[in-house]
DNA sequence: GCGTAATCTAATCAACT
DNA sequence: AGTTGATTAGATTACGC
């Protein structure tokens, strides 16, 4: 509820979450288990979280990075010795642990759907705590809410790319966010000084 | 089967040391 | 300045209905 919390330096309100420090235990364990399988499935990042004490979207985002920019066995399978048929495909008796299951796909009711969809109109990028916030408000987690906004940019950048000046009607009704990165003409080569994206300062 | 949540990569921003 | 967590666009995968 709003409450007037606010101290003098502020709040660097909406921005980014905070920085996750990890610490030696934790990366030791986290490290530990990148290294048997780089693609956890849901329930061992899970877990992970618990063990760690950290939240399950931390751990998502770490082994991401790790990912990225550390090597890593592609393959989980290919141990000392490939199991000695070369071509054994027709055999469904054992599946190989391809894949561990991913988290369940969580269904929005219409109401939180409406709320959501509000809140994209008026800023499709929010902050952390605003995400926070939204989260409380319709019951999932802020991960959750996070990833709904990548979708949703996501879905509404390509519908824009595929038809490139439809989207008026909707704009009437509605609105529709304007500043959604137009893929304008930022690419005039030698500009952009300290010009981070796009102006944010939209109302908040 | 479709719509879209979840996962992923690549690039980038940015906090911390 | 290098390391690394966080965010983004965008492509892909795979569930619930």
């Amino acid at each position: 509820m709003a409450e007037d919390t606010y101290s003098h330096k502020m709040v660097k309100t909406n921005h980014r979450r905070c920085r996750t420090k990890f610490t030696e235990e934790q990366l030791k364990i986290l490290i530990n288990t990148f290294n048997q399988k780089p693609y956890p499935g849901y329930a061992t990042k899970q877990k992970l979280a618990l063990e760690i004490n950290t939240e399950e979207s931390r751990i998502q985002i770490w082994f991401q990075n790790r990912r990225a920019r550390h090597g890593f066995q592609k393959r989980p399978e290919a141990e000392t010795l490939e199991s000695s048929q070369s071509q054994g495909q027709d055999q469904p008796g054992v599946e190989f642990p391809s894949r561990e299951a991913r988290r369940c796909r969580t269904t929005y009711s219409a109401s939180q759907l409406h709320t959501l969809i509000k809140a994209f109109m008026k800023n499709p990028y929010p902050g952390i705590d605003s995400r926070e916030e939204l989260a409380k408000e319709i019951g999932v987690p802020e991960s959750r809410v996070q990833i709904w906004f990548q979708n949703r940019r996501s879905r509404l950048l390509l519908q824009r790319k595929r038809e490139p000046v439809a989207s008026l009607e909707q704009e009437e009704q509605g609105k529709i966010p304007e500043g959604l990165q137009g893929a304008e003409d930022t690419q005039n080569g030698t500009n952009f000084t300290s010009d981070s994206h796009f102006s944010e300062a939209r109302t908040w």
